[in-house]
DNA sequence: TATTGTTATACTCTATAACTATA
DNA sequence: TATAGTTATAGAGTATAACAATA
């Protein structure tokens, strides 16, 4: 994990964040819900730009699909939508546009005829592996600020910040 | 088709994340990216719960603006907008329910006419406080699973990311 | 009766372009 | 000409409700 600031409790007001304006922004610095809002708009967009490189852009949402349905094939429609935390109906539109990339493949289920067995397309088979890399760059570039090892901690830290603010 | 890597790399593949439900995840638990993603929607989440108890409930954003507006008095909707990173038209139906709840106001400003100099409004000023105080006790709340002084670090480390993220 | 995938619909958030009144 | 605030509009992304087929 990151260094262990000897300061008390409170951090500092801070007098100007990096690429400030020169605005007095009171306590926003010193808030975890600050700092994770902007780190995660400027990871997605990180994110986008290295997918734009490839041939069939995906969004970080569309590249977890990837893999799980690549992990768990035979997967229900609606059992990867309660995976990632949407409606069903959510889904079907992001599972169309997968499927016109043949990225992904809806297989009759078949033990039951009312569902969809998930499964990696050609395309999807022979991106994967791409997007994976593009993946691994990605997260390479966006920690470099951070000391060997400090990745996994802050990973660490940010499963806690879930735990605590998922659990009753 | 998920290869091997062979490189000495991400942390473990991990079995099964917290609350999981079974599935193999692949690499997304390895990913600070997937991790942000995660722990920003429960913050978000936990947000909400804590203001829902609020007679004028805000969201982060909204907040934000508050404390923008109440540190730099007099600042102009452009330099607000550009301040929190969205256009100027996106903000002008933001102020305007800040505005009809008395949270903020818009006064004609002294040196050009065709510019708003915005001041907190009468709600604004009685609100601010019980505002920052419930967003001190949702601060403490997320953070309770992390030991003392760890979330400063987790701070120092998202905005480490900001930059790795961001800079050329 | 309940569940699966789907559709229709609506709501939120955001941006772009164009307008107006100033500068 | 350029800028500040605004409006109209459109595109994502999400949810709810209802439907047909199947369990």
């Amino acid at each position: 994990m990151p260094r262990p600031s000897r300061h008390s409790d409170m951090p500092s007001p801070d007098t100007a964040g990096p690429g400030s304006d020169g605005l007095d922004r009171g306590m926003l610095p010193g808030l975890v819900g600050y700092a994770l809002r902007r780190a995660q708009v400027a990871v997605f967009q990180d994110f986008a730009r290295e997918m734009a490189a490839m041939r069939v852009p995906v969004t970080p949402g569309e590249f977890g699909i990837l893999v799980l349905v690549s992990r768990n094939p035979g997967l229900s429609q609606t059992a990867l939508a309660r995976a990632i935390g949407v409606d069903r109906s959510t889904l079907v539109p992001i599972l169309d546009r997968l499927e016109r990339h043949g990225l992904i493949k809806r297989h009759p289920s078949p033990t039951d005829r009312r569902s969809h067995a998930l499964e990696l397309g050609a395309a999807g088979m022979a991106l994967l592996p791409l997007y994976e890399a593009a993946v691994r760059r990605h997260e390479r570039r966006i920690q470099r600020r951070l000391r060997a090892g400090e990745g996994g901690a802050l990973i660490a830290a940010l499963d806690l910040l879930l735990d605590g603010a998922t659990s009753r």
